[in-house]
DNA sequence: CCCAGCGTAAAGGTCAGACACTTAAGGGTC
DNA sequence: GACCCTTAAGTGTCTGACCTTTACGCTGGG
């Protein structure tokens, strides 16, 4: 009882209007929308098993591969999972917090190294979301987040950059957690994510690296306090330290990518040619 | 020079420790994890094109299927695009804020519909973000911003109730953009979308209406005014009016979720069989 | 009775080769 | 010079085969 798709799928377009322009989707595209409805519509419920390959293929009236295709695209979007051997097969995938954050965390890298969005609009993306984080942590951390949080200061007298740059991150991420809102947790974190693997360590100073470690105690304690507003104002005055380093370091001019990838392939570069 | 993948690709396991899971990733993953290297790490510049599918088959040793495979996975992504015809081929894909706000609102729809995160962290969210978007915006609209944003505002005299639902959107979202932070106005968005979709119109009262279209009037003075403290105070007042709507609404039932996509298939159900 | 080992079969993973469809470019005709 | 037509590169799709993984069940020994 599905989709016919005579042999010449481009018949579909003839019931458009105007604009002749070949809006065919590709049959593994359609297969992969037809599914990912499906799922959206809560009509495959997660951890449900969707027909094996061979019998979706049928279903669908296209073949393997164009199903395996259509699967690679939603498999991308842990949109769904696959598992070998028997009782193998595709599975609606659960919808993890992670997998939105490693995805956050490339693109807006991507967006960032194609300049559209710029680094001062990160940062400042990071003290809207990081600044709010840190009042809510202090309003409703509960103990178990206070010892996690306490646990991510840095020693204090630095024992090595490297685990200063580590304590860093853990404790940002730490107050993200403790604020108690997930959604929050999951988009900062990449925002925080792209900064610190844009701006790598070791280039500031060991007492730039101190002052840090201050600044985390500080609000540490004014979370441990339940003081909502010292630990906003400090967080604020924390994240415009880290800013000014960040610009500083910002004169360092990006690599210009070459070719070359695929040494020999072909000499038709994007631009002029002869 | 790429790689020689014998027959037997599990030969490359025999270098882990302990452990031995198998962790032998399917070979179109691999392709598809070494493409995206390139592609992040700049070596294959934006608007480039890959070779030919056939030609990347050889080069990584696998056969065009599994190209193509890591291909589809690519694109669904955005990492990578596909032409058809002579000149067509796989490009990198530049990055588009469009491409993160489709991703982004399917998956927190998902994360919401499978209560990874509750609809009042959304809400929450929502004005963590809305409100220093309306604060910056009336530090930073120009002119046209400013004309657009006033496009937005209701007729007032309720119409009908969907062109307020429609005006609705596009005021804030011409708030976002007047806030200059397209980081921000990209994680925004979907966000906000989500929550329109979840809530869907006429469910509330004319009268309710009427004091949104109110409200954005009021907002949008601030805005033009330059009223930044204003604009936030009265950006928070009226998510607050949304939110008790929101909240209101929320006692609606999901509809539970039954199989049947599938028809004959499987008899083999997730849960209990006999 | 329990456990280890082995075989089996279902399902995904990979491959090779063929053909269809799309489309820009080049050449030929009027 | 404008138009059409052929051509070819490259993606899209299909077929059918074989490999690899892995849960499950059977079987035999302790």
């Amino acid at each position: 009882m599905q989709a016919e798709r005579e042999t010449n799928l481009a018949a579909l377009a003839d019931e458009r209007r105007g604009l002749p322009i070949s809006r065919v989707l590709p049959a593994y595209q359609q297969v992969a929308n037809q599914l990912q409805e499906l799922i959206m519509k809560g009509t495959l419920v997660v951890g449900e098993r969707l027909p094996a390959e061979g019998e979706m293929a049928i279903q669908f009236g296209v073949s393997r591969s164009t199903v395996r295709e259509a699967l690679r695209g939603l498999s991308s979007q842990s949109l769904v999972q696959t598992k070998r051997g028997v009782n193998g097969g595709t599975f609606v995938a659960e919808p993890s917090a992670e997998h939105v954050q490693t995805y956050l965390e490339t693109t807006i890298g991507l967006l960032s190294g194609a300049d559209v969005v710029s680094v001062d609009e990160i940062l400042e993306a990071r003290e809207l979301f990081e600044v709010p984080s840190a009042r809510l942590a202090a309003l409703r951390r509960d103990d178990d987040q206070l010892r996690s949080l306490k646990a991510t200061l840095a020693s204090g007298a630095a024992a090595d950059l490297a685990a200063d740059f580590e304590g860093h991150k853990e404790f940002h991420v730490a107050v993200m957690e403790a604020s108690g809102n997930r959604l929050m947790e999951v988009i900062a974190r990449p925002v925080f994510s792209v900064l610190r693997t844009r701006f790598m360590r070791d280039r500031a100073s060991p007492e730039f690296w101190a002052a840090v470690v201050g600044d985390h105690r500080d609000i540490y304690d004014a979370i441990a306090a339940g003081d909502a507003e010292a630990s906003a104002r400090l967080m604020r005055n924390h994240l415009e330290r880290l800013r000014s380093m960040y610009e500083r370091i910002d004169r360092a001019a990006r690599p210009a990518g070459g070719s070359g990838a695929f040494g020999d392939a072909a000499a038709t570069g994007p631009v002029e040619a002869c």
